[in-house]
DNA sequence: CCCGATGTCTAGCAATGCTAGAATCCGGGC
DNA sequence: GCCCGGATTCTAGCATTGCTAGACATCGGG
């Protein structure tokens, strides 16, 4: 290990971060069969056997982006819950709720590594990655605290919105009512108040 | 069109038919990126091309299948909800709910085709496939009668199930607990009643 | 200045979806 | 009975995919 093998490391790591950024870009402008191992390392400069020095494989790449979606959705719900922690509860859990929404809409390529891309990952096991695991709290920290079977809910809700988001974005589902579904969504898994229709369907 | 002219159509159907159900059995087996053109061809025992003289591409076959999977899902959820038509309204609605999630699980392989693969249909305009309508309408039709926002109810009720499925399918959510989330759901979607709560996680 | 190790690229493999053109089959007219 | 024409099927191949072995370059240490 010499000197220079620092800096070395330095490069090796970025070229790594530049790897991922692009595999992500590239699938956001023109989905995710567009993202090629040869049009990848086109795009990075280098060729092809430079990503395997730092991928397993393709899969490897998608996962590794996958995860990074994983934290950067945990940040942001976090944020979310953090702004909105004055107001009424049901209101906190609406901003997270839609906060998860946006998110799934505006990066959907994103959206897909995380959750419908086929993965060898095992999520109900130990090797549930933690950012996954710190966003799924969010939402059961979002939920009233006393509440008969929290987790569950939580759970439940999770699953809904996840439902939701996949439908709407193949079309399985019309995009409108989108905000009437929340609302009844948020009724009936933390029920208490009366729906909080806040604005129409833009989100 | 001479006379045999009808039987050569009818041989036409029957392999039209085969083609299809060698496609799914074989995507049920081993999963759908086992389902190649060449295999399927050999399973058929005919070369590629009569393939393609039977469908555009491999898209529309995975596509012709999945409209199966929409009609038989429908049939399926029709009867159940015939079947529970003298019990509690509750319980008929849960009798669907858990009908959809068997046929989820019991036909992997036939459920991604229908609800994850890409595909080109656009389920919310006209083109809708008639079967995934009537599915959807038993669903309607198993809320309370003269419920608020029925429809915007059945569309959650109906996202929320895919959410469910999708994630535990690919391990996403732990499979435990499904019972207890189906009461909840339910309970939220269409209140009334107190959660009826028949069974443990058997499904 | 040269050697060895580390890093990178060229070239290629097997498999994929799909298709053009050759070969075959089969019914109908002489 | 024989042969022709159209429909049907197959052989062979293309371009592209993920991935890898072995040749090549590069660069630090003696």
């Amino acid at each position: 290990m010499s000197i220079t093998g620092n800096r070395r490391e330095r490069e090796r790591a970025q070229r790594h971060r530049l790897i991922l950024s692009v595999a992500r870009e590239l699938a956001e402008a023109e989905g995710w069969e567009a993202v090629t191992t040869r049009r990848l390392a086109e795009r990075v400069e280098y060729s092809q056997p430079v990503l395997y020095s730092h991928f397993k494989g393709k899969d490897a790449i998608v996962a590794a982006v996958a995860e990074q979606g994983f934290t950067e959705l945990a940040e942001l719900l976090g944020r979310e819950r953090a702004a909105a922690r004055g107001d009424e509860p049901r209101l906190g859990l609406r901003a997270v709720c839609r906060a998860y929404l946006r998110f799934a809409v505006e990066h959907p390529a994103l959206y897909q590594a995380m959750f419908v891309m086929p993965t060898q990952l095992a999520f109900a096991a130990e090797e549930t990655p933690p950012a996954l695991r710190a966003a799924f709290d969010v939402f059961v920290e979002a939920l009233p605290e006393g509440i008969e079977g929290r987790e569950a809910r939580a759970e439940l809700l999770w699953a809904a919105l996840h439902g939701i988001s996949a439908l709407s974005a193949t079309g399985r589902v019309p995009a409108l009512g989108e905000s009437a579904r929340l609302d009844l969504l948020i009724d009936g898994i933390a029920p208490g108040g009366q729906a909080s229709r806040s604005g129409g369907d833009g989100l």
